[in-house]
DNA sequence: GACTATGATTCGAA
DNA sequence: TTCGAATCATAGTC
């Protein structure tokens, strides 16, 4: 006999002096002996302990047999005088359990980075919110915000796919158990109560299983998060085309490399960078300059002799007025739209007649003069007007250790214009 | 691996 | 807010 039997055999002496099962015998089957009541309460109880290891049909005609057994009332009362001993124990689980501190943690971080909660364009906002944090402007256009919202609204994508799925089977799976329950009411005292609390049970399980999936996504999110910031952290060195063109308006704009709003709106356009790179790129330089002029030299030369190239021949085409030239891009780099700049001799002579044009002519004619000087100031030929008037400095860089604020000779600049307007020379 | 170049960041001053 | 200056951190070169 093995142990389920024992045990079966050792229930059904014990329940044979129970008053219900006892108050049946008494009624239904008078006149049998004990050991004959023993017998049958054991067959009952065996069919009922082997029935998990029968197939379906078998189990099927069991259970029928036993729902039609003459001792089903009585057993069926002895579970429920059992039940009602038990049930005590059965509250004391049934208080409702405080929300998961780590489930409400979690719940919002996924909330913040747009992965749960309705759509907020992909994530765009979560993204311009690193993008922020990592102090880029005009990071919106940058292809790693574009990669980040892709990579969270995939990450979104999964998260609600298999969020669910898990409901999906958390509703088939409480379904499935709630029918069982009901079957099993036939012959066991269940009660709605219970069926709830087993609900309730079946849902804490799956919302374990869930909280694992928010946490997988969270961690997910957090590594996109921080390769996406990583990533901008990460130096990376601009294009040749992008220094060029840096360095051309640099050296162009030599006595005064002070981009403004919508210079470097422009440069940063061209060069496929923010504008805040842009400054960056100008703060770096400008100070980097400063500290080596002499390791510059070749470099601005160069910047200056193909300005003034450019400027020339921009020159000998004529004074077209719907010319694009630029004093400092007028060759690949591209334009400044810097109108009035086309001729460089006029303009000279312009400044040495001191006939200003006008505070944006000044400017532009003030890049061509940067550039002009420069060059000349290299060749050491050269020297008599324009050196007369004030020689260019080709570091532009005055004895103080700044930028010349006016670095022209004061006819250039516009009596009405302060040494700030200088800053114009970018006001395309 | 040392060194240099260079983009980014931080901090104080104006 | 912008700039200069110092510094950090990484890429690129030898």
């Amino acid at each position: 006999m093995d142990d389920q039997t024992r045990l079966m055999h050792s229930h059904g002496v014990g329940m044979a002096g129970h008053p219900g099962l006892a108050q049946h015998m008494q009624d239904g089957t008078a006149g049998t002996d004990g050991e004959g009541r023993k017998q049958d309460i054991g067959d009952i109880l065996q069919q009922i302990m082997t029935i998990t290891d029968q197939s379906l049909d078998e189990a099927q005609a069991r259970k029928h047999a036993l729902n039609c057994h003459r001792m089903k009332p009585a057993l069926f009362n002895v579970l429920c005088e059992i039940k009602e001993k038990t049930v005590l124990s059965i509250r004391g689980g049934q208080e409702e359990e405080p929300p998961d501190p780590q489930l409400m943690r979690l719940d919002n971080m996924l909330l913040a980075e747009g992965v749960a909660g309705p759509e907020k364009g992909g994530g765009s906002a979560a993204a311009a919110a690193a993008a922020a944090a990592a102090g880029g402007v005009g990071a919106d256009n940058s292809t790693e915000h574009s990669d980040y919202r892709a990579k969270l609204s995939q990450i979104r994508q999964i998260y609600h796919t298999e969020l669910e799925k898990y409901e999906q089977a958390c509703n088939e799976f409480t379904t499935h158990v709630m029918n069982l329950l009901r079957e099993q009411s036939r012959t066991r005292p269940i009660s709605p109560k219970e069926i709830e609390r087993m609900v309730s049970i079946i849902h804490r399980k799956f919302n374990s299983i869930q909280m694992q999936l928010k946490q997988s996504t969270c961690e997910a999110v957090m590594i996109l998060r921080s390769r996406f910031l990583d990533a901008r952290r990460k130096r990376r060195n601009f294009n040749k085309q992008a220094t060029e063109i840096l360095n051309e308006y640099f050296y162009s704009h030599l006595s005064n490399p002070y981009p403004s709003e919508e210079a470097k709106e422009e440069l940063a356009k061209k060069c496929s960078i923010t504008m805040s790179q842009v400054s960056n790129w100008f703060g770096n330089k400008r100070i980097r300059y400063k500290k080596n002029i002499g390791k510059f030299q070749e470099e601005a030369n160069m910047y200056a002799a193909r300005t003034a190239v450019s400027a020339t021949s921009v020159s000998a085409q004529g004074s077209q007025a719907n010319s694009p030239s630029t004093p400092n891009s007028a060759g690949s780099a591209g334009s400044f739209n810097m109108s009035n700049s086309g001729d460089l001799f006029m303009s000279v002579q312009s400044l040495n007649g001191d006939s200003y044009q006008g505070g944006q002519v000044g400017a532009n004619i003030q890049s061509q003069v940067d550039t002009l000087r420069h060059v000349i100031s290299q060749t050491g030929g050269y020297s008599d007007s324009l050196a007369a008037s004030q020689m260019y400095s080709p570091q532009g860089i005055n004895t103080n250790g700044g930028w010349q604020d006016a670095p022209t000779p004061s006819s250039v600049t516009s009596p009405t214009e302060g040494p700030g307007s200088v800053h114009s020379d970018t006001s395309n």
